[in-house]
Order: C-alpha cells, then sequence, then structure tokens
DNA sequence: AATTTTATTGAGAATGAATCTCAACTGCAT
DNA sequence: ATGCAGTTGAGATTCATTCTCAATAAAATT
C-alpha cells in the first residue's frame, strides 16, 4: 500500500484525473480488506471513519481502481458485483456453494494455460479471465447425503 | 423439440407443477432459438406470436427451465442474464471482446478436466461451470495496433 | 497567494432488470 | 362438470447502479 498509492496518482495524471480525498480514502480501504468485498460493504467500512463519502463515489471510483489495476471484478453474489484487490493476491478459480454461499478460492495457472491456448487459436487478447463453477461444498454434499436417506 | 417437451413434462409433474399454455409457448421458443438470449429478446420474440405472455411469466419460467436441464446460465452482458439452451450444445468457454461485444465459444473439455481435479481436492461438486474471459477479438486487436501508430 | 480552469463531489432523483402482489383464470384429478 | 391448487397478466415494488446538477476542490496559470 505504498507502491499502489504512487501508481494510482500516476495513473491518474496520465487520465488528465485529479487525486482527490475521496479517491485516497478509497484506496486506502481497499486494502485495509482482505478477500470479497461489494459497494456496500466498503461503503460501511468506510463510513466508519469517513461520514462524508458517498456511495456515488465509490460507484465512480471502482472503475478507475479496475482500470489502473488495484481491483479487479471477481464474481457476481446475490445480485451484486463483487471485487477484490489484485495487489499480492493472483487472480484464481471461484468454487461458489450453492446451498450456504461459502467462497472457495483455487489458484488455476494450469486451467490458465489451457485456456490461453484457447484463446490463441482465436487470436483472442485475453485481458481477465473470470472462472467460476457453482455446486455444493464439501459440507452442504454431507447434509445433502444425510437428509436423503 | 420432442424429447425436451417430455422431460419437460415429466420435470413439472415431479414437481406438482401444471404444464401451462405459457409454458408450453415459453419452451418452443427457446427452441426455435440458436445462441444466446436475454429475458427481454425472448419475450419480443414471443409476442409476435403471442400477445398475451406476460414478461412475468418469463421471469417465472427461466428457473423452471434450468432446473429441469432445458436451459442453463450462459453469461452476464450489459448488465442482463443471458441464457442458451443445453440441448445438442455442451457446455464451452466464452471469450466476450470488451471492444465490440463478440462472443466466442470454445469447447472446453480440456480446462474442465482441470478444473474436475481442482474441484476434487476440495470436495467439491460442481454443478455448473461459468467460464469466461474477458480482452479483446482478432478485428478488434488489430484496430488498436492500426490506431496506435 | 490569488485567480482561473477543470474535474469532482454529495445528495437525491432516475433507471432498469428482476421480483412480488393479487384478483381472475386454468389445468387437472376426481 | 366440479373443485382445488397452482398459474397468470398487469402493474407495483425492489434494489443495484447510474445520472444530474449546483456546490466544491484540485491543479494550472498568473
Ligand atoms: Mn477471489
Ligand atoms: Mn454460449
Ligand atoms: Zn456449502
Ligand atoms: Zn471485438
Amino acid at each position: 500500500m505504498k507502491n499502489e498509492k504512487v501508481l494510482y496518482r500516476e495513473y491518474l495524471k496520465s487520465k488528465n484525473l485529479k487525486l482527490t480525498k475521496p479517491r485516497c480514502v478509497i484506496l486506502a480501504a481497499i486494502f485495509e480488506n482482505h478477500g470479497h468485498f461489494n459497494v456496500d460493504e466498503l461503503y460501511e467500512q468506510i463510513r466508519e471513519k469517513h461520514k462524508n463519502v458517498s456511495r456515488a463515489t465509490i460507484y465512480r471510483t471502482i472503475p478507475l481502481l479496475i482500470e489502473s489495476g488495484m481491483i479487479r471484478q471477481s464474481l457476481r453474489c446475490e445480485s451484486k458485483d463483487i471485487y477484490e484487490h489484485t495487489y499480492g493476491n493472483e487472480n484464481h478459480l471461484h468454487f461458489i456453494c450453492t446451498n450456504c454461499g461459502k467462497i472457495i478460492e483455487t489458484s488455476f495457472s494450469k486451467v490458465a494455460d489451457q485456456i490461453d491456448k484457447l484463446a490463441k487459436n482465436e487470436g483472442f487478447e485475453i485481458t481477465e479471465y473470470s472462472l467460476a463453477a457453482r455446486g455444493l461444498c464439501k459440507k452442504c454434499k454431507k447434509k445433502e447425503l444425510k437428509s436423503e436417506k
């Protein structure tokens, strides 16, 4: 969270955008956070310390954070977009339990290799993977088996 | 589109649901269609012949079609859920061009094998894959190169 | 340091996909 | 044909996200 701020500042400058207080606050909040977050959670987190940052600004800032490589869109859950920061957090595959909502993250380098090959065949240049599978986690699968008896 | 109707009828019966006229109309429309569709497109398509089927009914029917294995949720594009029918349409990987919106479909058996291994490690039982990658298609990549000169 | 330019903000209104409500209707078992 | 349950269309509602706009703040210029 030092490098990031420098990079962010550079990104903003390159786009003729200003490094404003809300933008700094939001950036900092992103890196306090580990794991996934949606706009509402981020808003509440920020509001604890900064009563004057609006939801609209968060919504407006998210695309900048994505474009500058600070965060990525990770999933969509319960009709909400979910993000995660990229720094020290390699892209990964998500297993989403449709029963309990648990999200399991798995590194996916081999999977990505396969996908890259397919993309190359199509002349497609990937900038972002969005890989998930839905189903039942270990626990929920066990429960299901029990209830079937 | 014969087998399907039988299967659908069976599914409905097993759930104590009724095979109503709108449900038949919607099912038929699904199979007229190839490729992807969203609720609005489906609605317009149906409306050409059946002025009395409501959007609400389509929204209500989609989960049934998914549960009975007729269609799957495929993507999310322009803030809309997109579906495709499963019959004779194996699951596949989507490459989505962020510039022109083109969607390229690729079979993904090898990718799925890798993912299945990862899932097995976690004791996770997959019921549905949701695999996509965003980036630039061949054409848009070329355009970009030109405009950079 | 003051001024000018330009981007940004918060608040609340607007949008739009998806869901819900409810009284009228229909499929289907008897 | 009758009755019960599930279903429908129409429109209201929800809720995430986007937009509007007058007030404000950051950077550039003097
Ligand atoms: Mn993740
Ligand atoms: Mn497809
Ligand atoms: Zn679970
Ligand atoms: Zn393209």
